[in-house]
RNA sequence: GCGAGGAUGGCGGAACUGGCAGACGCGCUAGACUUAGGAUCUAGUGCCCUUACGGUGUGCGGGUUCGACUCCCGCUCCUCGCACCA
């Protein structure tokens, strides 16, 4: 141990040892409590980013921390390794994806190591290599045979700039997730996942989520979009066509005046062919295609509609009512129809009142004398039934489920619950992905490739040109194949599965990381599984996570898992900004881990991004800061370098009888320091106030030394003090630790593998406590007491107190108050 | 509009169950050591009044309490998510 700390030396020194030793290695035992601490693994763009030194630092100290406290610990990490950026680059660099993935992950790998996070790289996953995206279309070919993988045409979204399909999911503000392109719709075959099926136990089951925050739970709420209600046919006049809608408020069904559908709706030709609103309407249709998605779904964009020329029949009350179309029905939503009911809903009132349509009253407030006539707004709460037949009169709330079963007994409708969520669509028009594995044969069909035939491989030596085509289109040999079943000459599928489709199972390959059987062995899932901590960003608040949820759940119905959520507990990490704006080159403010490792080494750049701010909120970057805790790293070093003549090995036997008063208070800062450390790291997840702790304890061992008579120093109690300090800070900084441990603690076995120290209640009552004295709730003083001094002890002992006194004086005490360990107070007057 | 979270020194943040507001760190000020200091150490650092005594202070206005950053009522502002969802 050199005088100085030198952080490159000793960090490259202990990465090799450690790889060497391998212990971070896990293995499934039954006989030992297991913890899975999981940070999303990455797409390899090339380099690591500070939000990604953020994440790992988290989890690394997380998993070091458990191990020490005695659990199994499962750390993986992995490559989520297919992907658009891989084309653009090989077009760009005329290099094949798969080599460029490869180096990529080949530096991340490098950059991730010289954090010194402590990863099994035994079960490293890369999702583009045949031996995991095999068991992607594993799974594929299962759900197909669940019935939960289908194909079929739709309108969908396409991103003209990635040249391929996008889910639901993957369209935000009407634009492309990655690329920000405003997406289009077209009509394309395309296969999907039904995710819709588990949309009731994605909901039910976020209940289960207790470790998770409230506000991602919320946007999966909102994001599946339950609601209940009813679905109703209105049977068109003259006509033996049935229009289907799906109202929340069947108590509102006398209440209509009016229909309305989606331009797309497939009625809408028939409805107009050949009568006199057929081409205004059709022109109508034809604006509202070249609409925007983002300006149609706006909340501000007028209303507008047209009238059909058709009728249809109220089934209660058989009134005829005119059919519209307007830009405000959605096709995705419900059946693209709806029933219009001005008087109880705003949209439809300020629609009623621009086209001239009735408005008709149906539910009043109580006593009140709103009418038809004299309403300004549509009353949307609820009331008693006015104009509805033989429900005059009732509690507008019960009514919603009489006139649902009045619909039912009629069979003019049904209970029905419509969801906001709709089915995953997987497909992607792209190269760089996992082979959906399917043949298409001219005999049989849609043929699944059998299980037993996979992988279905991506040809390598592909040509990527600058057409944007997929060169599984244009290659013949990858799309010649057999039909499974009939052995005739078939096709194979060109599309490719989104790359979320391989993010949605990683969590399990991890468990069995080597199968050559299954994508995952029962057994080791059944140990592993679930990810007791999950950490990342919350821009997976929906995506991944509710993929993830998805495949979990459809994979418990198949009997290979026996969890029904995958992540117990979830953390979400804040950004890194600096300067109050994201880093970025552009911006220039960018600040790389690999900079940061140059200059401070891998020890400082982890203590700094954990101790800046709590893990969930963003973090502001700051040089100086970073600096600051580079000196506490030099100070702990000198602490222990200087004064290694103190520290004796082995055990530490510490009598507190027989300390002096100054031992007694730092014997007392450290188990105090060892327990709060323990309750931020398991508790609270407060990784800046154990750090802020571990400087206090630093603090006062320095204080220690400076107060204590020359030579006089008690070196059972000060060994002890740095062997636990150093255990302690170990997780946060693992090279520097290491290094003073084998050093200066002259220890064989590494200090990763120490166990975590247990506080000692009774070092914790070693000292006198300074408690507050206050006068009418105002500090006047402050006194040391011995920790177990009782009431009375206490206020005899601030009445004696000369400040107090010259504050009581000619004043009469009318109240006492002495709180154990805290202070007292005394009411005068 | 709906939902969630937030507002504490010059800055990042702490105060966990109602009990010393500002821990810890950064920055700043003064001093020590030094050829030098951007190393290290010591002291100080919410604001106000000349020191002390004291007063005052956690977005704003009320309330409960011996005591409120913390609980209750009413606002303001900020961030995020959703938003024609029938």
């Amino acid at each position: 141990m050199s005088k100085d700390y030198n952080p490159k030396e000793i960090e490259a020194k202990w990465q090799k040892i450690w790889e060497d030793k391998s212990f971070n290695r896990s293995e499934a035992d039954p006989d030992k409590e297991k913890y899975y601490v999981l940070e999303m693994f990455p797409y390899p763009s090339g380099k690591l980013h500070m939000g990604h030194m953020r994440v790992y630092s988290i989890g690394d100290v997380l998993a070091r921390f458990l191990r020490m406290k005695g659990y199994n610990v499962l750390h993986p990490m992995g490559w989520d390794a297919f992907g658009l950026p891989a084309e653009n680059a090989a077009i760009q660099h005329q290099v094949p994806p798969a080599q460029w993935t490869d180096n990529n992950i080949a530096f991340m790998k490098k950059q991730q190591v010289s954090l010194g996070l402590s990863y099994d790289w035994e079960r490293e996953v890369t999702t583009c290599h045949p031996d995991y995206y095999r068991w992607t279309q594993w799974l594929f070919l299962k759900l197909y045979e669940m019935g939960l993988a289908y194909k079929k045409k739709a309108d969908v979204n396409w991103c003209s700039q990635c040249e391929t399909v996008l889910a639901n999911e993957q369209v935000i503000d009407g634009a492309c997730w990655r690329c920000g392109t405003g997406v289009v719709t077209q009509d394309l075959e395309q296969w999907f996942f039904k995710i819709t099926q588990y949309a009731d136990r994605l909901l039910e089951d976020l209940e289960l989520l207790e470790g998770w925050p409230e506000r991602v739970k919320i946007m999966q709420k909102n994001w599946i979009g339950r609601s209940e209600g009813a679905e109703v046919d209105f049977p068109v006049k003259d006509s033996e066509k049935v229009i289907s809608i799906f109202t929340t408020r069947p108590d509102t069904l006398y209440g209509v005046t009016y229909m309305v559908l989606a331009p797309e709706h497939p009625y809408v030709k028939e409805l107009v062919a050949g009568n006199q609103q057929e081409k205004e309407v059709l022109d109508f249709v034809e604006e509202m295609r070249r609409v925007s998605e983002i300006e149609r779904t706006s909340a501000e964009t007028e209303k507008l509609g047209v009238f059909t020329g058709a009728y249809c029949i109220n089934p209660l009350n058989g009134e005829e009512i005119p059919i519209m179309v307007g830009n405000y029905v959605l096709m995705g939503y419900g059946t693209g129809a709806i029933m219009a009911v001005p008087a109880h809903d705003q949209r439809d009132f300020l629609f009623a009142k621009k086209y001239n349509l009735p408005v008709k009253l149906v539910i009043k407030p109580e006593g009140s004398d709103l009418t038809s006539e004299n309403m300004t707004e549509a009353y949307e709460d609820p009331g008693i039934m006015v104009n509805s037949a033989h429900f005059d009169g009732m509690d507008s709330q019960e009514c919603i489920g009489e006139i649902t079963r009045y619909l039912e007994i009629k069979n003019w409708g049904k209970h029905d619950i419509s969801y906001r969520l709709r089915d995953w669509l997987v497909s992607r028009q792209r190269y760089w992905g996992a082979p959906i594995p399917i043949v298409y044969c001219g005999k049989c069909g849609t043929v699944p490739v059998p299980y037993e035939d996979l992988p279905v491989k991506l040809p390598e030596d592909v040509e990527l040109k600058d057409s944007r085509q997929s060169p599984l289109e244009e290659s013949e040999e990858f799309q010649k194949a057999p039909c499974p079943r009939c052995g005739q000459e078939g096709r194979r599928e060109t599309d490719t599965m989104d790359t979320f489709v391989c993010s949605s199972w990683y969590f399990l390959r991890y468990a069995s990381p080597h199968s050559e059987v299954f994508p995952f062995e029962r057994e080791d899932v059944d140990y592993w599984m679930p990810v007791d901590q999950y950490i990342g960003g919350i821009e997976h608040a929906i995506l991944h996570l509710m993929y993830a949820r998805f495949f979990t759940k459809a994979l418990y119905d198949a009997g290979l898992t026996g969890v029904k959520e995958p992540f117990s507990r979830l953390l979400a990490q804040g950004m890194v900004y600096k300067d109050g704006a994201k880093m970025s080159k552009s911006k220039g403010n960018l600040v790389t881990p690999d900079e940061i490792i140059e200059n401070f080494g891998a020890d400082t750049g982890r203590l700094f991004i954990l101790f800046a701010a709590p893990p969930e909120k963003d973090l502001d970057w700051n040089d100086q800061g970073v600096e600051g805790c580079y000196r506490f790293l030099r100070r702990v070093w000198r602490l222990v370098n200087d004064n290694k003549d103190h520290v004796i090995p082995g055990e530490n036997d510490i009598k507190v009888q027989d300390l002096s008063t100054l031992e007694k208070e730092t014997y007392h800062t450290l188990h105090s320091t060892i327990k709060k450390v323990s309750e931020d790291i398991q508790k609270r997840f407060n990784f800046n106030t154990a750090i802020s702790a571990i400087m206090e304890l630093v603090n006062a061992l320095y204080s220690y030394l400076d107060k204590v008579e020359e030579g006089k120093v008690n070196k059972a109690l000060f060994s002890r003090s740095i062997k636990e300090l150093i255990i302690i800070l170990a997780p946060f900084a693992p090279h520097i630790c290491e290094e003073m441990w084998s050093d200066a603690v002259g220890a064989e076995e590494s200090v990763h593998l120490q166990d975590w120290p247990h506080y000692e209640p009774e070092a914790l009552k070693a000292a006198d406590i300074e408690i507050v004295v206050q006068v009418n709730g105002k500090v006047r003083d402050k006194i040391k007491i011995p920790v177990d001094y009782n009431q009375e002890e206490m206020l005899n002992a601030a009445k004696d107190l000369p400040k107090v006194q010259s504050h009581l004086e000619g004043k009469n005490i009318i109240k006492e108050i002495a709180v154990p360990n805290k202070l007292v107070n005394l009411v005068v007057k």
